[in-house]
DNA sequence: CGACAGGTGCTTGTATACAAGTACTGACCG
DNA sequence: CGGTCAGTACTTGTATACAAGCACCTGTCG
């Protein structure tokens, strides 16, 4: 689990090679443990293996944040059309606290993520499908990691903030209309970063998905 | 692949054990590549492993029939609004093939279960969503599961390959709101059937999810 | 100087041996 | 007859050794 938590905080950048042998010493056990936790990550996507030459965390890839993207518009606005006429008010608790952290100034960007994972988590279970809400989670990875990118560039959680306030408001409210209007803005707000991010930074994005990554051998001085 | 197959085709009916080694020896390799497909099967949820008691194919979970039953429909209906202006000729002429071989009187279930996801997955090309649905096939093997017990029991396609009939219709002419209304319906008549397959099949289902089912010696006359 | 062949060190894939734990079996004893 | 306890046969989890293959480095030869 900290090993996926690595890849998706960008800690292991796109691209960066994942040796089964490095990996088992540094975690002190052998390959084997290590060897099914990355087919548990390659099969998510987060990772790629390349028999005989190596395994690497795969870089983001724009049609597979599109791919992730589509599904959880799809499925949260799905479940807005979906919530049940009284609300669990131990879940909009839980919901009304999150969102007053969200507007702490003195917030750190992976804690801003924490949150708004929570927040959208939350939303699902009002709904009741919270396990769709997992399968979601999981097939998400590479839009995770072009959503982390966008605000380290450009570190403004609270335009999101406000953006749930207004979903939560309308969702309480029973207005489904205007919540999804609201959910379907927030979430697409995405996009307006991610080319940016790529012309900045290309080598973390992927040109062809099938594309193998070379060797190479670097002088490190120690 | 096949062994997956086996599982969702339910030759290995719901409760099975399957232990590594018999497995292993059964395929002619050892216990890690075995493992390794085991591990994928567990994610996916078709499987479950239970250290040091064994591993069984997973009984059918109404709770995540319905999960992936609203997944679906999500993803399914934001496709349809979701259609270009210009349906790829190509996808339409495979899906008119298609219809038209659901329509044999001679079809064979499994045969038609095959026509079936090709269709459904036709559809989410035409929207340009394919990879979404290859997300979605991997989450719903308990629906399926459900959907073939469904079959075996009334043995009907041909209400199903109508309600195929009339969604492509509605595409083709795109009439979204009668494509999505239709394609709903379509949907859920799963619903239909599963309740009474559960009372006359109880052991393929699951009652509580966390439970440990139990080894037990059976003599086996040979 | 350039091209080519072989050595070396890395990679993942597979087989196998052992560790740890569960459940049934059967003998023993009250 | 019934309960208890050791033994045994199974399970999955882990470590390790070996197999197969790729890329670079280097020595040799033209």
């Amino acid at each position: 689990m900290t090993l996926r938590q690595m890849v998706l905080r960008l800690e292991l950048p796109p691209g960066a090679a994942l040796s089964e042998n490095e990996l088992a010493a540094s975690l002190g056990v052998s390959r084997t443990p290590v060897r099914e936790a990355l087919i548990l990550l390659a099969q998510e996507g987060l990772v790629q293996v390349f028999p005989q030459i190596g395994s690497f965390v795969s870089r983001v890839d724009p049609a597979q944040v599109a791919d992730a993207q589509f599904l959880r518009e799809a499925v949260e606005l799905a479940a807005l059309e979906d919530l049940p006429p009284e609300l669990d008010p131990a879940v909009l608790k839980e919901l009304r606290d999150n969102l007053e952290r969200q507007q702490r100034e003195d917030l750190g960007l992976e804690e801003f993520f924490e949150l708004d994972e929570a927040f959208h988590q939350g939303l699902m279970r009002l709904s009741g499908h919270a396990n769709a809400w997992t399968t979601v989670a999981a097939a998400k990875g590479h839009l995770d990691r072009a959503r982390r990118l966008g605000l380290y560039e450009n570190a403004s959680p609270a335009v999101f903030a406000d953006q749930h306030r207004e979903i939560f408001d309308a969702v309480v409210a029973g207005d489904v209309t205007p919540a999804r209007r609201a959910m379907r803005a927030h979430l697409r707000a995405v996009f307006s970063d991610i080319e940016r991010i790529r012309a900045r930074s290309p080598e973390l994005f992927a040109t062809d998905p099938s594309a193998v990554p070379v060797r190479r051998n670097v002088v490190v001085w120690e």
